[in-house]
DNA sequence: AATGAATGAGCCTTCATTCAT
DNA sequence: CATGAATGAAGGCTCATTCAT
């Protein structure tokens, strides 16, 4: 008797685990498709057929498109977040901080074209409509927890918060403008290499910082 | 019979602007169209009920809707273009040059979003087919020919081709990232004024620039 | 041994009453859908759901959605015909029969609209399909069954069968007409109390009969 | 030059016609898949292919499946309308009018079965929703228009409007019920003619009123 | 050059029903 | 008996594009 409550639990941790793999299936196939077809050109068939599905069955996992997109982006959004955490976690001195962060979360798009158009959609301001909210708003407070590191390390370098806010959101600039370059292939146009070009942008904050300010006496 | 020709002549004149003449009011129209419900969400109807015709007419003007964007994007790379050479037309500092161009490039896609718009449609434009191939072809020419009075006027100052192409292309990335910040409402997260920001970026390099290059004897 | 069967009959009984009662317990939730999304806009999921089980479960206890109909139309029925009967069955005079009759018959679709809807339901159903013959021969029997005390009443009154299927008829006709007026809300376009109107053509015909027919000398 | 203004007129008149031809092949399409399949199980595909038109097709002339339905009851209950109204234009007594416009009304839906299942759509309430509301007003006032000549008959002959209200609302149901088991044949199990048992009900009634009421001295 | 009717493919979604477990 | 995942067909509707006129 006493295995049978444990014989269930794991009969049900198996349905479930059952179940989020087909989950995961059917985002694979949703992300996959989205990144070929756009957010809104996307057909919730194509998604079924390439998930080895019928369209209705899609139904029993995700109410709408919509949903699926929220899904996936919210899952992407928190493995950024625990990246540019995890950089930003070792003591280290400011500006080594800083520094860590920032390539964090430049390679963390650099890496993953995938989450980086998954971003975009949302990013390049479809209308806001229905869910889109709530998406928009999961969007922004994950980037602002992914500056924050590099923010505080400005401060804690010595820069008045006004200044860090300015250079963070350069920093943050800066890199979308050089990730959109690089997935785009806009970047071979100028036969650079994007990491090194980011490694150079941070090279020259950080000389500023250093010459700038006497952080010590 | 001499002047026979010339009647002809200006006879084909008038047709020809005629038609130029109609092509740009459906221009005209589609720009609206894209403008209000965006670049897929646009219809043909409806670009052609606000251009006076009716669906079938367009297609005299235009093969496609894709060739329509394509019309209209030219265009728009075409006053983008002119404005960055009337920039650096002057004759000035290099430095100033480089100022200027660069602050005509940002400034004409700050003050006309829809040309932005335009520009990022392909920009992000992920599916390679049909006319698409071209339309790529002529924004890199376009961007090209934009960065071109930067990257001339950095080697006049004295930088290597190498150091110029790579300062190009932050001062672009930059650029980039800052109007998608702008265009998207990011912008708002940092509180900051976008092209404040842009002369901030812009004065960091004039001062590594005049830092480091003994640009005379 | 011998009262092994009877352990094993009163285990099938036991068995059948279960079934017996899940059966009602759906029909209770169908009859509830039904009559919250009308009859076409019902789905099976939400009876389903509604009765505690999965739409697979349904199958085991009705082939169909329609047979479903069909097992609510029978027992609507059967509980139309008790009531008529009920009221015909009180040794009275044939008048006073005739009058008891036609207002049960009256008020068990005026009280139980319900009753009604799952009646009009195959009443206008057109499509002559399947199950559909089965309950409509189910339907024609029942209310002629409903309808034989009040033949009976006026031919005991004196009436030629043929008089008294006319009248029989025209009392129908009225309760249909009159059923369907309240039951759409129609009747408020006259601001009629439609029990009040029953009573009235009740009225006139009982007037009709008293004077027409020298019922005994 | 003066013909071409006749010409153009024509070849509107012709272009118009053509339009209108095709408009009401449709209707009669609609009307026939309404009658098969009821409304909400009449599906715009089948219609279109009865037309002969692709469903895309059909969006040209009715925006919706549900204006379909409200053009064809408007016609229908236009038509209805003028038949009523026609009869109950000669002068003529009250009585005999009276028997006119209830005889008109019978008549018309009994002689047009596809009206008066156009009617009954309606009539059975489905959700009110959307058009509906205009057209379940449009119902109520042809109703009351085609009855308004009974009450004034009935009011002419010296009826109370109290009391002649109530004999319209009694005559008004009957023919509902009467029509109802006509058309779904169920008048079939009582031997009954329908327009007999019609012309009976306003025999009884017509009795009553000259009995009653001493309209001349 | 212009019309506008028509096509045909596609879209998202819902549903009764089936079936392996 | 019951589950619930999956099917397959259908639903209303939209749209770029074509073509006879």
């Amino acid at each position: 008797m006493a295995h049978m409550s444990s014989e269930y639990s794991s009969s049900l941790q198996r349905k479930q685990a059952g179940i989020d793999h087909r989950r995961n299936l059917i985002l694979d196939a949703a992300r996959a498709v989205f990144r070929e077809h756009g957010l809104e050109a996307a057909s919730l068939r194509e998604i079924a057929k390439r998930a080895g599905y019928t369209p209705g069955a899609i139904y029993s996992y995700y109410p709408s498109k919509e949903d699926m997109y929220g899904a996936l982006l919210a899952e992407s959004l928190q493995r950024l977040q625990g990246a540019v955490e995890a950089a930003a976690a070792k003591p280290r001195l400011p500006l080594r901080k800083l520094h860590a962060a920032a390539m964090a979360f430049y390679q963390f798009y650099a890496e993953h074209p995938q989450d980086l158009e998954l971003g975009f959609y949302l990013f390049n301001g479809l209308k806001p409509q229905g869910l889109n909210k709530n998406l928009n708003t999961a969007l922004n407070t994950a980037l602002l927890a992914c500056l924050q590191p590099i923010q505080t390390a400005l401060q804690s370098h010595g820069l008045s918060e006004k200044k860090a806010v300015a250079e963070t959101t350069a920093l943050f600039a800066h890199s979308v403008g050089l990730l959109m370059l690089q997935h785009t292939g806009r970047i071979r146009l100028f036969a650079q290499n994007p990491a090194q070009q980011f490694e150079m942008h941070l090279g020259h904050l950080l000389d500023r910082l250093v010459a700038t300010t006497p952080s010590t006496p």
